[in-house]
DNA sequence: CTGCTAATGCAAAAGCTTCTCATCTCCACC
DNA sequence: GGTGGAGATGAGAAGCTTTTGCATTAGCAG
């Protein structure tokens, strides 16, 4: 399917800023980029597109559940391509890398504590952060 | 043990904004209070202490273990005191409300993930997102 | 009591995100 | 193809939370 179909099955026109924003990230499927990321990133581009776009269509594609939007620590939004799958994420603090991880045993624990308190989960986020291997190598 | 003495012993200078702070927190234990929220309560008990002290000092009680910080959904943090249990948060996007719980079987498999990754865990959090039963029941 | 260091208040500033509004673009319809 | 109008965009201003600079003040060791 193309970006443009993708867009008109979202509800969304096919405007450039959103075709340009939807390749960037398909570009960058293993990163978590930030809006400002996004917008540096168009600019290497040559394109001229307003960081207000950047965040206007960002959460466009989110409520449209194209994209993920998680909050990281540092009081700011990181970005990801949706690719269907759930998951969780391990983050190291020293280097800033970001793992992805998926355990069922978790998810299923959740389900249970949500309906045990008569919630209806609508989403959940869990965040790990610690040092990853090559940080812990480096201290020494 | 006095709040003073809880100071000294985290390492600080028991000033009349810090005794303060913590007399707030004590008394919204079961709260989740933002900064603005503390620097209202201390506005009401007609303290003459600034916003940014107000930052200052939780951010040296997060440092010093006396407080939680978390980054729930909306950009800003929320304040705890550490009662030194850990625990997770439920959180209703609907009427705000906050729901403590702890889970050891989570926990473990946290400890697993990370430690089949080869990361040193430092902290995590686990929000879970959802609809609380009051909220539920006024939809009808 | 006294003096030095650390802490505070205020205001300004920084960082991220949203809003305003005039202009421009997409696209259904002709 | 043209074209009109709803919706999208860009630029800058503004909003919010949080941090910082600096002159002043307060805690506390000696």
């Amino acid at each position: 399917m193309t970006q443009t179909q993708d867009l008109k099955k979202a509800g969304l026109k096919a405007t450039v800023p959103r075709l340009k924003i939807l390749e960037i990230l398909e570009n960058n499927r293993d990163q978590h980029m930030r809006a400002e990321d996004v917008y540096k990133a168009l600019l290497e581009s040559n394109e001229d597109i307003g960081l207000a776009t950047v965040y206007r269509v960002l959460t466009q594609f989110e409520a449209a559940g194209l994209v993920a939007r998680h909050h990281f620590e540092g009081g700011y939004s990181v970005f990801e391509l949706d690719h269907g799958v759930h998951h969780d994420h391990m983050l190291c603090t020293s280097c800033g890398s970001v793992e992805e991880f998926v355990d069922e045993t978790i998810e299923e624990r959740q389900r249970v504590i949500a309906a045990n308190a008569g919630y209806r989960i609508t989403d959940h986020s869990l965040y790990i952060y610690g040092i990853c291997p090559a940080c812990q190598a480096q201290e020494k």
